[in-house]
DNA sequence: TGATACCTGAGACAAAAGTCACAAAATAAA
DNA sequence: TTTATTTTGTGACTTTTGTCTCAGGTATCA
């Protein structure tokens, strides 16, 4: 087994999404553990997207570059989920870049081996959907932010409802990430 | 049959999804056509979405009303799905409201007795996960105008790949849609 | 430890967008 | 058609946000 019963993986596999003890086996036994340093490319521009990541430690990062300005789309902490759907589904070159924003502890799940456990039970098939439901409604959220609020709110939303956000990514990160400009960032933080 | 061969809905399933005659039968045989006039309402805020809808003529407008200020999220036209996924998966009371932008002729499929038809063919089955990614590409491509664009660049956006929306959308509403006011839009457009 | 790169705060100014008020134009209703 | 209602255009002004610049702080690494 390539990831033992004390990782947050195992837990959340177990008591979240209440997985029996032989289907954990099965997911675990397809779990690959890989280490990145602090800033190290996970999944790179052109790249075609083969992997669903589970963050067991660290942050990982997904940006976008345009015209050479990058911009943030998405974090993952300690256990969540993270993939590029996109190329995941279509198998066409990545336009988003991933790549770890601490140093990180990852678990890497090959999208083909993956499904091939969905014949095996229905938990597996479930747990591969409560996956997909969990980037999509992330996506979701970040989406609505921009849609539903004006720069001041967005940054409080996040101070509200992810104050980890404020801790552990830089500001210079965050600004990218809520679309505004670093200097506006700042401004917004001295008002309080 | 609820449903006739000369619609667009029985081009679509036939020469867009490539389903064969018997499965379109089968599909076709839970449609229900309704009509709707211009501004009525298709889905209410706070009411369960147990639908998805075809748009067969007119189209669908779905809005987020935020401490009054109404918010377009998503314009539907002639041969595109709608629905409010986020109901639709939970059951909980949907949080956005439907309505008809112009006159409508709406076919609309019940979530239950859909999924009961993916026990008949895998190729209905394929045409649901079809339908899904249909209105997750419209919201991704939505947010990203907000998370990459520019006001100015979110509009010429719009005008060159949904030319149709200038046409048939209000600018009041497009304004809505683009995430600015109706000030803004008016000099936008005067700039060409 | 010192050198280097990166991150943050702050001020001055420019650009973008919002708000308000009112007139003109287009639609809908009588 | 005439009237009423809604939609759009425009200018003046305010607010918000971006850009540029520089200084000080912090982390990193050989």
């Amino acid at each position: 087994m390539t990831c033992s019963s004390d990782t947050l993986l195992y837990k959340q596999l177990k008591h979240h999404h209440n997985i029996s003890n032989k289907s954990i086996e099965k997911v675990l036994g397809i779990a690959q553990q890989k280490k990145y340093a602090k800033g190290a490319v996970v999944l790179k521009e052109g790249q075609i997207c083969k992997n669903i990541l589970f963050v067991e430690k660290g942050y990982l990062k997904s940006s976008y570059n345009k015209d050479g300005v990058i911009i943030n789309l998405n974090f993952s902490f300690e256990g969540e989920f993270a993939t590029n759907l996109k190329s995941l589904r279509s198998q066409l070159g990545s336009d988003i870049v991933i790549q770890a924003g601490e140093d990180a502890l990852i678990y890497q799940f090959d999208k083909t081996q993956l499904i091939d456990l969905y014949e095996y039970s229905p938990e597996i098939t479930f747990f591969g959907r409560e996956v997909l439901e969990q980037i999509l409604m992330a996506q979701e959220e970040h989406s609505n932010l921009f849609k539903l609020y004006s720069a001041t709110e967005r940054y409080h939303y996040i101070a509200k409802h992810h104050p980890q956000y404020l801790q552990r990514i830089s500001l210079t990160q965050l600004a990218s990430y809520l679309g505004l400009s670093r200097e506006t960032l700042t401004r917004i933080r001295k008002k309080n």
